[in-house]
DNA sequence: GGATTTTTGTAGTGAGCGATACAAAAAATG
DNA sequence: CATTTTTTGTATCGCTCACTACAAAAATCC
């Protein structure tokens, strides 16, 4: 369509799948968080040299970035969907609470949520910054999804959703099990029981 | 009492006190988290040089542990007495939550729970254990104090305690202000109101 | 085929990290 | 005062980090 593979480019032909290298980084992060990985890791990983991995990507944090919004496309909760007015407020919730605790598990080696953890931040402020701005976005998408339903209080129904959120995110990283998670979530959602503005 | 102080010791006296750096590298664990101070910055508010700085302390990561401890003691959550059999059980959630959102807030510049914000961990997996192992201990606390109450799922409901924990830990972080907090807090003890198993 | 363009591998760079070697200094002991 | 013990300041250590200089290699363009 665009010009992401057409018009065969003029020198040398890179060796490596620059989205699949996404793909494997997006992994690694997630798996020991942004600090714990190193560039020595990456380019393990990716079988490339430095200077391939800089000309493809620009820097760590840039590739760190390209790898959030990656996750946050495959695997992001589908908060609009999820929140759906067509049913109780009670039990959407319960629904997205269940949702993020099988994808905090889905792998074991890579819990919890990328963007939440990383949103903590280390020792990096940009890649800090980077997780928080999708962070913020996960917060305002909420919030609207919240809002469009009839329940007044979105801002503050929202704060709580979110620290659910990660609360789960983080009991998945210290080792909670899938079925513990579902149950924090449920209990979480008995909030709302008959309606609870 | 014992030989914390008394016959005094034989060598060229220490030129600072001990106790008072634990409390200084406390509070800059907590603004900025393990791995983001450094050797130089512990040394530089200190006022002294690396040798003195491991002749008192061992290591980086060993005075972690001890300003780990300083803050349970000094500013951890009474778990047993603010979840105390004489309240009704959600009352006493929102007592604890309420003190949580307070606690974490109380430092502008280092917000959240030290001992859970390390047990994310980053580069160090020896200081990241330290943290978890008090981590631990907490979540052994709640549920021993919610196993001497009525209600059965001790470990169920600890799960979500701890979690509620978390997450006001992790909103605290992310700036959210004490009254943001206090909401989150209040809306999670309502999962348990009308007893509510 | 020669010129151009881009990627590749080799081999490093400087900076910052946690931690130390060493000898002078400051105290108690005899 | 001489000896012993511990802390002190100076000046690093070795290591890992993210990142790059450089020239050979591999493709297209004319």
């Amino acid at each position: 369509m665009s010009d992401t593979k057409n018009a065969k480019p003029r020198g040398r032909p890179r060796a490596f799948d620059a989205d699949e290298a996404v793909g494997k980084a997006q992994a690694l992060f997630h798996q020991r968080g942004y600090d714990a990985v190193s560039l020595a890791d990456l380019t393990g990983a990716l079988g490339i040299n430095p200077p391939s991995f800089y000309a493809a990507f620009g820097s760590k944090a840039d590739l760190y970035g390209r790898a959030l919004e990656r996750y946050a496309k495959t695997e992001g909760l589908d908060f609009e969907r999820l929140l759906t007015p067509e049913k109780a407020f009670d039990e959407a919730l319960a629904a997205l609470f269940e949702a993020a605790a099988v994808a905090y598990t889905a792998d074991p080696g890579a819990t919890g949520c990328l963007v939440i953890e990383g949103a903590r931040g280390g020792t990096d402020a940009i890649a800090c910054d980077k997780a928080k701005t999708l962070w913020r976005q996960s917060r305002q998408r909420v919030r609207d999804a919240i809002a469009r339903r009839e329940t007044g209080h979105a801002d503050e129904i929202a704060d709580y959703v979110l620290a659910v959120l990660a609360g789960i995110s983080a009991s998945a990283r210290d080792g909670l099990d899938v079925d513990r998670l579902r149950a924090i979530g449920r209990r979480a959602s008995l909030a709302f029981r008959h309606d609870g503005t």
